[in-house]
DNA sequence: CAAGTTATTGCAAACTTTAGCAGCAAGGAT
DNA sequence: ATCCTTGCTGCTAAAGTTTGCAATAACTTG
């Protein structure tokens, strides 16, 4: 759990940015609460009771900054808010994520396997890929055990 | 182009739902503009040209309708607003996007060659996948020709 | 085709997220 | 430890999205 916090300040240094006191405020309460699906406005009210000053748009501004640094990921549920989830694999971008429609579970796969497929689509279009986002969409094991239903989205 | 609008007008009577002439000039737009990546606001503006008494609301209550029943796809840019594109393959696996960290500009690519991705997924996670969604970013040829500056992220 | 039922609309207010700005604080250098 | 540069914060305003409600329009039934 300390590993995040010191990933997170070779990351920023990397980067120009600093560390300061809310952004640890905001990355510890994420730390405390892995495997939950919080919310901003959720995060925003857990901060508050360690750092009552801190202002919202900060916590907006900080979860923005870690999805960029891929130390968490957004999370889209189409309730009307922006939910994230902690990314224990930090530096390696090169992983995929599985949502299950059913339960709304999110797993990770290791394997890449997306060179290929960037390759033709610089031969094709002339597009240089420096990142990629994955999400595959369907049934975990435990839901596809239970009951299929039907495919849902992003 | 038509087959749209009767699959619509089913859809809605087995959901014990309403076609209207705001929902009819929502779809007709939404057809007419196929491969552009419009946000709401821009529906909206192309709508009232025919329909100048049609409300915000009603373009965004319509387009989550439209994206329930899975005639549209939200997508998700990071540029501050919903984008919606229009689903020509229903049940099929539909095609990537690339998105130039730059100019923030949009492309498609047909090809898909996550199958063998997937089988492995299946294979070592007991996940099946229905779906999937594939963002590249990165330098779209344009932006890579005049000047590549550093690295995006999403 | 008129009446009744009920979903839908437009408006406005509430809510969520982003952007601009002046003062503040973090990190490096002296 | 102090100064200095520059990014960061909190505030506020704006932009984007959703919700509540009374009036309206669409489908059903007779």
């Amino acid at each position: 759990m300390a590993g995040e916090n010191i990933q997170f300040r070779e990351q920023l240094k990397k980067k120009g940015y600093k560390m300061t006191t809310q952004r640890q405020a905001i990355l510890d309460v994420i730390l405390q609460h892995e495997g939950e699906h919080l919310s901003t406005e959720e995060i925003y009210e857990l901060v508050k009771k360690e750092h009552p000053d801190i202002g919202l748009a900060t916590v907006y501004r900080t979860l923005l900054l870690l999805d960029d640094m891929e130390l968490i990921y957004k999370l889209d549920f189409d309730d009307g808010c922006n939910r994230y989830e902690l990314n224990r694999h930090k530096d390696d971008h090169r992983h995929h994520h599985l949502i299950c429609t059913q339960c709304g579970g999110v797993e990770e796969v290791e394997e890449d396997l997306l060179e290929s497929l960037e390759e033709q689509i610089l031969k094709n279009y002339g597009f240089i890929v420096l990142n990629h986002r994955v999400k595959f969409y369907g049934y975990c094991k435990k839901c596809s055990e239970n009951s299929p239903k039907k495919a849902g989205q992003d």
